[in-house]
DNA sequence: CATGAATGAGTCTTCATTCAT
DNA sequence: AATGAATGAAGACTCATTCAT
């Protein structure tokens, strides 16, 4: 669609600030993606930025900063894919749950890369407090979402051995479960398949509104 | 088994160099619990085992031993853990999957320490293949065993809408989730709770032989 | 004497050079008086002079350039102040000498700030021959004026026991250690005291000429 | 007197730690006397003690805590030095006075490589409260004495026109000054005449008690 | 003239590892 | 076996200087 533009232009020297943070943000992302967290450098960060090794601390005020950053654009992004997701689901509570979950593997998200990033983040969450904090200003709206929904579907479909909140919590495991076989074992079961897993777990929680 | 040829020496000869290990290995779970992966040093290591600086070095090769020492030790007592729940089910094979669900929440395992070290590892997996390796090494025996139990359930239950192979993946996802779930956001639901979603999901995926 | 000849242009044209110039250099005593020499980065110049980070290598060549300038400032100052208390000091040797030491305790020279600066120089002066270059280039006219006017007051006195270069040098020595101790002990004694101080060696010297 | 002893020992690799933080402190002393304080870095004193890059780091916990325990050693040493002198002077208030003063001038201490450590310690003083702490710790005792002397001085000769704070302070702005003055223009008048200088103000300040 | 993004050499500091004792 | 001093590579971060705009 675009890059014949940039040809024309010789890849100017300098660029407005949310550019390059954004540039800093993609190549962190493919640095920790690579080499995780404790591996990755600034060095490697600016190097698959092709800047040079001042400007991360001109654009962010610590690499701990930049992380955060990393972060809030992926969490940014996530949030970004299930309210699109759902908004294009229509009016049916079925459909919107459906869709939430769909969202969670779309190709744009659920990348080994991303998925690794996620990973290396959470496996860091418990001593960083602001990652839990940057990740649930993003995602407590899809779970009160999930959780709202399974109450209407439990409503209308007269689930009598069921209770909303443990089917909203089996949902969120079952899709974080996914991404964590996604990652470490790429092999045993492609995206498509897991997707299909929390379907059907969706059908055996809600055999009325979903079927196998 | 073995000790009783060396009577002369009372068990010191070959035991401090394993008390030793052991002490390091204890203490780099503790380190790597409270600060995670990066943030841990050998310093904080040996501290914390109450030993002086150089002693990791003398008894492991690296800190890359170590770690995968600790790996180890953490999949072992994993191993031990489900086979003795294992042997103690009986010959019911719904029995017997239960069984190593519920060993996934032993109090002895499942603790936030642990789990913590858990994902530390899994975070870092994608870029230490002896991770996976390791891991592997005790743990494709559980999943045998699962897609095992899993095969002679719908067998014997007749359960034409369900593939062995989804039945356990989608078993081992929630317990991998619900490890997650433990990680990171602890209050949300306990240990039992989770284990009981697990349990719910064992009902829906075979209701003829468990029931919610 | 310039200025005049370009009546069309109203003193814009040439007076901003200039102008930059000051302001960077009073912001340049502001910041080496609060934090000190090495501390003291081009940032937090131009961030004193209210300026973009990048002017201060537009009027100046260097950083040191502009500690050259701003101790030329400083020591144009005292020159600048002392020759004022001399001439106005009439024709009296006695009255002359005692003008000499009474400007280096004026108050707009003889301030916390200024003195910092003054001492932030003279604690890196052995190591940048041009700061002594600088300030002996306005200060040994002063020194001269010293030696002279004490020679002048043995020989109307008639102080067998004094040679005017141990006087000259005990006046100047007394008035730099003043202003240290204005510097490092503020509270021990004011600007005032330490005047009086100096008045007082004059009156032990040269006792025919002043009194306690 | 010594050295000999060293060869047939083949300088230790590792030393006790009181050693080599003396060592570290005196190669502190040498690099800034050449280089001051904002141009010397860690690498500079490191090579100066012939040892490695780490070991600053490892004998003191920042740069900072170096050059602390340097102006330690410093004062510590002008402490030990006009103690000494004062012990040896006998029970003569005058001539305890006199050796105060001579101890500053001692060829051991007033060297132009420790005036100009003083110095960038001084120019640094302001915003380094630690530094002032540390000088007053070691110096205010020696104040106490000068002005107790000047007491008992003035007690015993009578001199009506002085007062005992006045003629301290006059003493000891005379001896600070005199170092500036070695530090600044070490070719202007040598050591000794600086000392006459502050003896022939003492003279004047207590004739009855010393002659020029 | 002025701005501020970009650069990269250089600084302090950390830490796994080595090794004399 | 154990200690802890020593090493030195490597990291994050700073900042004077350059330069496109």
């Amino acid at each position: 669609m675009s890059g014949e533009i940039e040809t024309a232009q010789p890849k100017k020297r300098t660029a407005p600030k949310e550019v390059r943070r954004k540039q800093l943000i993609m190549a962190a992302i493919d640095s920790i993606s690579k080499r995780g967290f404790s591996d990755t450098t600034l060095r490697h960060v600016t190097e698959a930025a092709g800047l040079s090794h001042g400007v991360v601390n001109y654009h962010f005020d610590s690499k701990e900063a930049l992380y955060d950053a990393t972060l809030g654009y992926l969490a940014q992004e996530h949030y970004g894919m299930w309210s699109r997701y759902l908004a294009d689901a229509g009016n049916d509570a079925a459909q919107q749950l459906e869709s939430i979950i769909r969202a969670d593997f779309d190709k744009k998200i659920c990348t080994h890369t991303k998925l690794a990033v996620w990973f290396a983040f959470w496996g860091q969450a418990k001593y960083r407090p602001n990652y839990i904090k940057i990740h649930n200003k993003y995602d407590n709206e899809r779970d009160q979402h999930i959780l709202e929904l399974c109450s209407q579907l439990i409503a209308s479909g007269g689930y009598t051995n069921l209770e909303a909140e443990r089917a909203a919590r089996m949902i969120e495991t079952q899709t974080d479960g996914a991404w964590l076989s996604l990652l470490l074992y790429p092999k045993v079961a492609p995206r498509q398949e897991l997707l299909q897993d929390c379907l059907d777990l969706l059908a055996r929680l809600f055999p009325d509104h979903y079927s196998v």
